[in-house]
DNA sequence: CGCTCTTATGTAAACGTTTTCATACGCGCG
DNA sequence: CGCGCGTATGAAAACGTTTACATAAGAGCG
């Protein structure tokens, strides 16, 4: 069926062999036979079959990205920053997705054994038990933005979803506000949790009595920044502030304010976290937590490729690593806030190649 | 190194074959084997070599996806709707990414050669000439959003980016405007050109003069639609609704107004294409055209796993798909519209899962 | 009892590469 | 002239599976 290295050897009448030396150039051979073979082969267009190059080689060229979702800009931008960092080192990307729990991940790890190199999770959503439990230990893998996993080769790259969530809140406390609602995640997802824990440890050290109906909790979809939104303003006594733990739900909640004829900041004040890239072109635009997601995806594929190609590096390298998180004002909170969206949206972070 | 379907034989006293069997049910074994077999197999956790498997079968249960970018979110809806549709069929997808060129998707098809069973390519960018010639013959192909492509195993499935535009542009001539401003894509782009002939069209058909200052270029990004807006307000005789070919630079647009302080839709009314999720949260809700970009994605999928499942119906079936697109109707510019995000957001096609 | 037929299992080939080892050749040098 | 050496090439093993074919054992039956 497709062209084997066999028939490029048999025309060019020259031994498999050297088809295989001349096209990776691992050992010296004549002009005249590499120009026959060059010929050959293009004309054929040959290109090795990827399958036999690996189980030859023991390496497979392709690393496993395996994520809870893949809705909205956040996942888009993180896939973004680990495409460009595997092609950099001539890997490629086997992306899996819709794995919350620990069983459609041992299921996804099963499907790429023997497949890709290394592996780069996310699963925020999944205890650390289990999720060790259910990561392979002969393949070298890093956790994005979950719980440090204990045993293994695994290294763990997480956000400072605490500092920045407290930064958010000392931010909006510097801004006069003491009732700031919280629109927080699901409760099982770790970075949910820790952001929830900035956000209060903020609150109880500005000396704000702690008030349940604060705090709602949501999922990281607009529609229950919506829903969450809607709570926060029908109790008692409504927050001034609205501090959603991440940006597709802060997105939801300013859609509910607009609807409701609640101006922002003017009567009610926004923040999100995340800065996914649209957050800048939100009306208003966006005060959130900068992550650099694409850079976490970069990161954390850099990181594994540095492990695939340095076995000995595994035990040297840290095991964890936390990434700073960056307050972004803008006009979504009121206060003093010089940057427009001109000033914001064309940097390198987040700007289109 | 890994555990091999060799050491699962050795420890239960088996064949290798015998082993081979039981995992894949291939062949009756009897009772006490088999459960020798899948106990040694669970103890050591073996796994089959993915590389290995694909080499003997000849198939590699992967298939390709290449594309010209993953920045926003129209990439990451296209992309789970693959990931689902894959996933149902027992795939897993093997993305490439940042290939806007011919060279570029050359490349890429290169390294998928022999790792996929076969090809999903959006190269909306690429001319049909050149993409016909570094796609691979031998290997089943479904082009995305594309020109259809001669040649080849090729299956093309586009959205009818003619008619939606078209719609949107009497929707707006219904609403009064006679001054519709039309930020484009780039100009290579065959979406984008479809897009803009359809606006064209529809201007003429109304008995609209064609004014050359109307039609400005981006690239469909937010950032271009921001300096499209702009260059929109600045000639003669402003429009009176601005028409983004893509919902990026509509959502550019709006920051851009707000920023200038023009009041959507009463001053200026905006559309977009593609209703990316996002769409109905903004401020104003934007109008635009669904084009169901989850849904082409799976649907680009499903064909394909139906073409490799039954080889023969490659030639019976149609070698064109034109998606239909749908109006929606928003806030963003004026008129009658029954809808808020509260009606919208909810709906499967977009759904959180 | 011996023949065939089924059933369970083992043996080995095949998949398409890379790579180690062997071989053949030419050349410089003692 | 013969020895060793470097260089270009071929032959074959190896990678880890699946599977076609072979084989052995047991059952049914004349």
């Amino acid at each position: 069926m497709a062209v084997t290295i066999k028939d490029v050897a048999r025309l060019a009448e020259v031994s498999v062999a050297t088809v295989s030396r001349v096209l990776n150039g691992s050992a010296p051979v004549q002009d005249g036979t590499r120009d026959r073979v060059l010929a050959v082969a293009g004309k054929l267009r040959f290109s090795p079959n990827g399958a036999a190059r690996s189980l030859s080689m023991q390496c497979t060229l392709a690393i496993g990205v395996i994520l809870p979702d893949l809705y909205g800009e956040f996942f888009s931008e993180l896939l973004r920053g680990m495409d460009q960092a595997a092609q950099r080192g001539g890997y490629a990307l086997l992306v899996s997705s819709s794995h919350h729990d620990a069983r459609g991940i041992e299921t996804a790890v099963r499907v790429m054994r023997g497949r890709v190199d290394g592996l780069l999770v996310m699963a925020p959503d999944v205890a650390r038990t289990a999720l060790g439990k259910v990561l392979p230990h002969g393949i070298p893998t890093v956790l994005l933005n979950g719980r440090p996993a204990d045993g293994g080769d695994v290294y763990t790259i997480t956000v400072d979803n605490y500092g920045g969530a407290a930064a958010m809140t000392r931010h909006l406390l510097a801004l006069g506000h003491r009732r700031i609602g919280f629109i927080a995640g699901a409760a099982h997802n770790a970075d949910a949790q820790q952001r929830e824990r900035g956000y209060r440890a903020a609150m109880r050290a500005a000396g704000v009595a702690n008030d349940p109906a604060l705090a709602v909790r949501g999922d990281f979809t607009e529609a229950t920044g919506v829903s969450g939104a809607r709570a926060l303003l029908s109790i008692a006594v409504p927050p001034t502030a609205i501090f959603a733990a991440n940006d597709a739900m802060a997105v939801g909640a300013l859609a509910f304010l607009r609807e409701a004829g609640i101006q922002v900041p003017a009567q009610m004040a926004v923040a999100g976290f995340d800065d996914i890239p649209v957050a800048s072109f939100l009306n208003p635009p966006l005060t959130s937590v900068r992550v650099g997601i694409a850079a976490l995806g970069a990161r954390g594929t850099s990181l594994l490729l540095e492990t695939l190609s340095t076995p000995s590096a595994r035990a040297a390298a840290t095991r964890r690593d936390v990434l700073p998180t960056e307050l972004v004002v803008r006009g979504s909170c009121g206060g003093p806030c010089g940057s427009s969206f001109t000033s914001l949206h064309g940097e390198s972070l987040y700007g289109h190649p």
